[in-house]
DNA sequence: AACGCTGCCTGTGGGC
DNA sequence: TGCCCACAGGCAGCGT
């Protein structure tokens, strides 16, 4: 579930292992991960690009190419290996989750690899990227330059909706997924049913600080490793030794000793800790 | 405009 | 052991 720090760490592997290598040619073995153009026209428009920069905005990759940007989402499971040739020029083993295979030059393959084929990847002309729908309307990235307190408070009054799922829009803020999003309302000690629109000022300032300081402090642990996220190079973040709520339902809270509890909010599942963060009202 | 629901997918784990 | 079902959850697309 690579939420943004997974997927800048995804980002920054890529950048070391995959710039200046050329497509030679795109297996597409489940199309549906395909979003646009038709598959055909998606692996020959590829054929004899060179990559030049793999850039991230949000939880999306954007490889730059030569003519075009190759947009990518992961979701919930997508992992991108580079498969290198041992010295008797085999290539490991596939297995059935590699579904877009990309031919290099060079002799290797960078493989997109989806167990729930949850991914989308989309191919556009440079310059086009951020008039792509699931660009265009994305909100401004976590850090203090860019997440203005007065933008996400303006959000907030059109919000009636619980703060949880607020979080989880990236029309607000862009980069929480579930695990940072119960994270934030931990540490910023907010209920996550508060509905957005009843947030004090007090409020609003916490969980703004307390998304730019955990979002930042992930990136540095070079994400959250729960189950099987890795980045390129099958490295695994370290941010899971940091987390105070999510997945410890049942567990005491760090704070105060009290039982973390779990709800479903929004649809998702959702840990707190009813003494630190309390329902008002 | 805001919001909730469904579909997309497969693997895992609990209950019986 | 094996079967069934709930659950994991980001996002697009849809209806209200």
């Amino acid at each position: 579930m690579p939420e943004l720090p997974e997927v800048e760490n995804v980002r920054k592997g890529l950048n070391e292992i995959v710039v200046g290598e050329t497509i030679d040619k795109v297996e597409v073995r489940w199309p549906r991960i395909i979003e646009s153009p038709e598959q055909n026209v998606f692996s020959k428009r590829l054929m004899g690009q060179t990559i030049e920069d793999v850039r991230r905005r949000g939880k999306f990759l954007l490889f730059y190419f030569t003519d075009d940007v190759l947009i990518s989402h992961l979701r919930m499971e997508g992992k991108y290996q580079l498969m290198v040739p041992e010295k008797d020029g085999r290539l490991p083993r596939r297995s059935k989750h590699m579904h877009i295979i990309f031919h290099l030059k060079s002799g290797r393959k960078l493989v997109y690899h989806d167990v729930r084929k949850f991914g989308r990847m989309s191919l556009v002309e440079k310059g086009s990227e951020f008039e792509h729908k699931s660009l265009e309307k994305l909100g401004p990235e976590p850090t203090k330059d860019a997440f203005k307190l007065e933008d996400m408070q303006e959000f907030l009054t059109r919000r009636k909706k619980a703060i949880k799922g607020v979080l989880l829009d990236q029309q607000m803020i862009v980069g929480l997924g579930n695990i940072y999003a119960d994270e934030v309302l931990f540490l910023a000690k907010v209920h996550p049913v508060t509905p957005a629109n009843r947030l004090t000022d007090a409020e609003e300032i916490r969980i703004h600080e307390a998304t730019i300081q955990i979002m930042g402090n992930a990136i540095k642990s070079g994400g959250t490793t729960i189950r099987t996220y890795q980045n390129a190079f099958g490295d695994e973040g370290s941010y899971q030794n940091h987390l105070k709520v999510y997945g410890k339902d049942g567990e005491a809270c760090p704070n105060c000793g009290n039982e973390i509890e779990k709800i479903k909010v929004a649809g998702r599942g959702t840990h707190y800790c009813p003494v630190c963060q309390p329902l008002k009202g």
